[in-house]
DNA sequence: CACCCGATTATCT
DNA sequence: GATAATCGGGTGT
């Protein structure tokens, strides 16, 4: 079941809190990968940490452009980040930084992209999700709710009981705001 | 136009 | 725990 373009619509961070238990999936050219979002933050234009902040620029454009959509970018010179762009109208730019997923389908394909055994760690942290997933560039400014090889769907319902909220991983700036989203129990299948 | 440094991670000690 | 790897905006000359 595919999502609606309104759950993208909203709050930037109230997206990334609804996020979480969501599916990720991605039909590479080694097979089908999929995961649930089990970690998230949120970044909007109004915070200093967010890459919109200081304005649009030809790295940062998909974060002002349609909400469902990918927007991807390189970290550290290294490595890839995956976040969704979402916003409500009153905002003009926002994302959702996906930073873990619990690997669902292609367990076997994700060893293969990543040299880890651990189901736990293939894709824990932002630039492991993109590498297990094989989330490259091409797909910058994709739409995530239209049938293609990259999107998001309905996956499980989480009790919001145990989602923590915590400051941001890897910022220096507006640190104070908790729009870290992660699931404190491990999910069972 | 040069310099600085980051939404990170693998690898080494 | 410390550090290298590596690239393009942002900032200020």
């Amino acid at each position: 079941m595919e999502l609606v373009r309104e759950f993208f619509a909203r709050d930037t961070v109230h997206v990334a809190h609804d996020l979480l238990g969501m599916k990720l999936v991605h039909q590479t050219e080694y097979g089908l990968v999929s995961g649930i979002i089990v970690e998230t933050e949120a970044y909007t234009a109004d915070d200093e940490a967010c890459h919109a902040y200081r304005g649009k620029t030809e790295r940062n454009k998909a974060l002002f452009g349609p909400v469902g959509h990918a927007y991807i970018y390189r970290s550290y010179g290294l490595h890839y980040c995956f976040n969704m762009v979402a916003r409500s109208n009153d905002q003009i730019a926002g994302g959702v930084l996906i930073r873990a997923l619990q690997p669902i389908d292609g367990i076997e394909i994700m060893h293969q992209l990543r040299s880890v055994t651990n189901k736990k760690l293939l894709a824990c942290g932002p630039g492991n999700v993109t590498k297990a997933m094989n989330i490259s560039m091409k797909y910058y400014g994709n739409d995530l709710l239209s049938t293609s090889a990259l999107y998001v769907e309905q996956g499980i319902i989480i009790d919001p009981a145990i989602i923590v909220a915590t400051p941001r991983i890897g910022i220096s700036k507006a640190t104070d705001k908790l729009w870290r989203y992660y699931l404190k129990a491990p999910i069972g299948n």
